[in-house]
DNA sequence: TGCAACATCGCCCATTTGGGGTAAAATCCG
DNA sequence: CGGATTTTACCCCAAATGGGCGATGTTGCA
């Protein structure tokens, strides 16, 4: 039975907030809260010491934010699921959160239900999230593919230029002479404008040439 | 009144299946179905010339499967949604939906009112997805972060080479001789094992070591 | 306390790179 | 058909790079 019993911890420096949220998680059958933390500092210390299978996480705390807290949590406690409880909706905050560790994200203004459904959905292996937050992480998957500046050879050499071939291997690969896939790459830092292989790699992956 | 309507397009190869879903859709208030295609080549040919808000895609069909369909419509339409209707929930078909431009992720088991409701979901600027789906979304963000086998300062430096500079310039940025910085860079290639500036960059971003 | 890792600076030298040209054939597109 | 782009190839040369070697001081951890 007691596996039955998801067990919580709240981060909230709120008084009130923090409180009523333990308030509702110990008055719904199946929840269950006894750690509550002001800040991300002492949650940091006393958590890992705790059976807790969810963490209700604020973003806005004094001293550590709590998307760095999650971060922190996460390299200790990675079976543990982080739900960021915030008011913030900026893609900064969003997008550090989920690469920090957290698994689901809500705003404040969620309704009690709707929060402790969530808790059960991350607790069963789901990443609840509003409606308009999924999409914003959905989005980011599709950033438009620039379409690449560089014809269909210069691809094939800035693909190997950034295995770190140099001059020779490439022209031997791709059976050409050393000096074309010179000036091959010479005409891919114009396009590119940029002025070494450093450069070019770099530019070629972030912007997603190959 | 018109514009409450939300038009729906199917592509999806299973007659009974196909007809059987522009029916409820037909069958509901606020939604309605003109176009059904077989296959890709039909929609890729006739799609760009209609009025559709939502379009529901089949991933498996004969000739152009339905994530290459949509990577070549959402480039003809990148004001449609698509919402991916599958029995695959492999992750290559996940996230190669996503990438293709894909807003939502149903398998084909979900009941038609949910269907109907993740239609206006994402209509309404939403991400429909199952829980299941949902998770391995937010997880993909959350890729472990290999702690880098770098020191502080050659992290720095390796930065530094992203950005394609020389050795003076990051000497000069980081108030250090060239001679320090080109230490620091070898012993970065000797981590890394690499041996090249472009090999080192490569790695660093793919590997997100900055 | 001692050793490993880190950070700093230096020299030598062969090889690579980047930038400046030039040019011809192939291919594509209108 | 004719121009634009792409692909191929070459020369010269100054500058940057990579590898090998050594040296000093600091810091951190066992």
């Amino acid at each position: 039975m007691n596996q039955e019993i998801i067990h919580v911890a709240i981060v909230e420096d709120n008084d009130e907030l923090r409180q009523m949220l333990a308030y509702v998680i110990n008055g719904t059958p199946g929840f269950y809260c006894k750690h509550t933390y002001v800040d991300c500092e002492s949650a940091i210390k006393e958590l890992p010491n705790t059976y807790v299978h969810v963490v209700l996480m604020d973003i806005e705390l004094p001293g550590i934010n709590g998307i760095e807290g999650v971060k922190i949590l996460k390299e200790k406690m990675p079976q543990v699921d982080f739900i960021m409880l915030t008011i913030k909706q900026d893609d900064e905050s969003l997008f550090g959160s989920l690469c920090a560790g957290a698994t689901g994200y809500l705003t404040k203004d969620t309704p009690p239900l709707q929060l402790l459904q969530s808790v059960k959905e991350v607790y069963h292996g789901g990443a609840p999230m509003s409606t308009r937050i999924a999409r914003k992480v959905i989005d980011s998957f599709n950033i438009e593919t620039k379409k690449s500046p560089l014809s269909e050879r210069e691809s094939e050499i800035l693909k190997l230029l950034c295995d770190g071939m140099n001059y020779r291997s490439i022209a031997d690969q791709l059976f050409l002479s050393a000096h074309t896939v010179k000036t091959h790459i010479k005409n891919i830092y114009k396009k590119l404008h940029v002025n070494s292989r450093a450069g070019a790699v770099s530019k070629a992956i972030k912007d997603g040439l190959i």
